[in-house]
DNA sequence: CGGGCGGCCTGGAGGC
DNA sequence: TGCCTCCAGGCCGCCC
């Protein structure tokens, strides 16, 4: 489900509700995610600490607070994080929920904000690291750049192509070459660049590189704006759904007219995904 | 070695 | 109605 633009949604609530408070509990009631959640680890590294910042790196979230350690937070394509008022599950597959004290002077002490950490297919992850071990952290180490802060971003990725022999969507995708972008950023993406999603990366030429650039930080930075894109699952933090959907030009859109040129909308499989694509406006090479 | 693909999970949609 | 198959926003590891 979430890609860079729902994972930045979700940060800046976060930041926003919880930069000051005091994780006062963590309730896990199924640790099986992607990886086990070290959920003594993460009780006694984390809870009773103060809520410093949420950061975010690619698809995922990192929670400091006053200590040497940090909590790590990856939505999988189901996940959801609630801010709701209950202290027990009430959507199946709640897996964990977080509770944090308002400081006590606030206005708001005494009334707990409980976040609950919903996903129905566990691909996501809640873990907990030192921060001095951060940079070495397995799934963050061999990734590229954040699109929306690398200063030349047409540069990095016409080096990063060099000799590789992909098609430029799963270029796209892939975290090594630049983190954040999937499968409905790529096609939308592409789509504006006028670029077809099997283009081999090395038919693209520096016009090309700048181009999809610019649209690839457009979209993203369009879709953070109003909240990321609500397919099916993903909701915002108070349960709102994003408002990206709306402005979907070709992703899950088979057989509607381009807003383009009005000719139908393509789908076809490239590396186990599906790829949305006007054949008119996004020639091949 | 890099890239494609299956597998990890569950739920929903669509076909029969 | 019910059963079956396929598919989904991500990521990892295997295999060629």
């Amino acid at each position: 489900m979430p890609e860079l633009p729902e994972v930045e949604t979700l940060r800046r609530s976060l930041e926003e509700t919880l930069c000051g408070t005091i994780l006062q509990e963590a309730h896990f009631w199924r640790k099986d995610l992607r990886i086990p959640i070290p959920a003594e680890e993460f009780r006694k590294r984390l809870t009773g600490r103060r809520v410093r910042s949420f950061e975010r790196r690619g698809k995922y979230v990192i929670m400091k607070v006053e200590s040497e350690f940090c909590g790590i937070f990856h939505l999988g394509m189901s996940g959801q994080m609630l801010s709701l008022p209950e202290e027990k599950p009430i959507y199946p597959h709640t897996h964990a929920m977080f509770s944090f004290c308002p400081a006590r002077s606030s206005p708001l002490r005494g009334h707990p904000i409980r976040i609950h950490y919903i996903d129905p297919r566990r691909f996501g992850l809640i873990d907990c690291i030192a921060l001095d071990a951060l940079a070495d952290y397995a799934p963050l180490k061999h990734s590229g750049p954040e699109p929306l802060e690398h200063p030349d971003l047409a540069e990095h990725l016409a080096g990063r192509a060099k000799n590789k022999k992909t098609a430029i969507k799963p270029f796209l995708m892939d975290a090594k070459n630049l983190v954040g972008v999937g499968n409905i950023y790529a096609c939308e993406a592409l789509f504006l660049a006028g670029i077809h999603p099997k283009t081999p990366v090395t038919c693209l030429g520096r016009t090309d590189w700048e181009r999809l650039a610019k649209y690839v930080q457009q979209v993203l930075l369009q879709a953070v704006k109003v909240g990321g894109t609500t397919i099916k699952d993903f909701r915002q933090m108070n349960g709102d759904v994003g408002y990206f959907s709306l402005a979907l030009n070709v992703y899950g859109r088979t057989g509607e007219p381009c807003p383009v040129c009005s000719r139908s909308i393509e789908v076809e499989r490239l590396s186990g995904r599906n790829s949305w694509f006007c054949a008119y406006c996004q020639k091949k090479n």
